[in-house]
DNA sequence: AGTGCGATTGACT
DNA sequence: GTCAATCGCACTA
């Protein structure tokens, strides 16, 4: 498909039109959940990057966990915005984080995507990760950020209009979804605000939490 | 201005 | 399984 057809009015680039602001949950842990099985969609330069969500985190109003915790900075001020924007963060100064404000605009909360099963852009992916292993591509949070070329340039941006970076409708009904301890943190780490398609090959974290 | 620390990954035993 | 790289940011002073 060239350029001029993926601009023409009622077409999807990528065939994925974007979800709309009002069909996302409003509440944190219940938008975790409906974001598995949807598509998140990136155009780059190259063409249309995609893959499907499997694995998400939960940072609630009030988790001593996330990054709102302690209130707004200029680091975290996107958690802020109304559900369905992208706050991104360097963790560990060299992986980008990709998270989902999750609230009403001014609440600090949001949900990280930590896995996706690559749909489309499979050469484009494999050659910005600098692998070939299908299952590796976008297996944890950083590698499907470097997969899809996602950095804090894109912070702040409104993932439910289609543009370089948006949520897109699942392609099918999602399977089984799991429930398990979040991956990676210290503090309120007994909670079980981690969901997961049962059975994926594409999910991060030990095979116990994927039970 | 200095310090400590991750919502991780890749290399290695 | 273990472990260190790496750097932006929040926090202290």
């Amino acid at each position: 498909m060239g350029r001029a057809d993926a601009l023409k009015p009622g077409r999807h680039k990528g065939g994925h039109p974007p979800l709309s602001r009002a069909e996302l949950p409003v509440d944190t842990v219940s938008l975790a959940r409906f974001l598995i099985g949807k598509i998140v969609a990136r155009e780059t330069a190259e063409g249309v990057v995609s893959g499907r969500i499997v694995e998400t985190e939960a940072y609630v109003v009030g988790d001593a966990a996330g990054h709102a915790y302690r209130g707004m900075t200029p680091r975290n001020r996107s958690l802020f915005l109304e559900r369905g924007h992208a706050y991104i963060y360097l963790a560990y100064g060299s992986s980008y984080m990709l998270n989902v404000s999750s609230e009403m605009p001014g609440i600090g909360a949001g949900v990280l995507i930590r896995a996706l099963e690559p749909l489309e852009g499979i050469p484009i992916m494999q050659r910005n990760r600098g692998i070939e292993r299908l299952r590796d591509l976008a297996r944890g949070p950083g590698r499907l950020t470097a997969a899809l070329r996602v950095d804090r340039r894109l912070d702040g941006l409104d993932l439910c209009r289609e543009g370089s970076l948006w949520l897109g409708r699942r392609d099918h009904e999602p399977g089984e979804i799991g429930q398990s301890i979040r991956i990676g943190i210290a503090r309120d780490a007994n909670r079980l605000l981690r969901f997961y398609l049962r059975g994926s090959r594409f999910l991060s974290g030990l095979r116990s939490l994927n039970e």
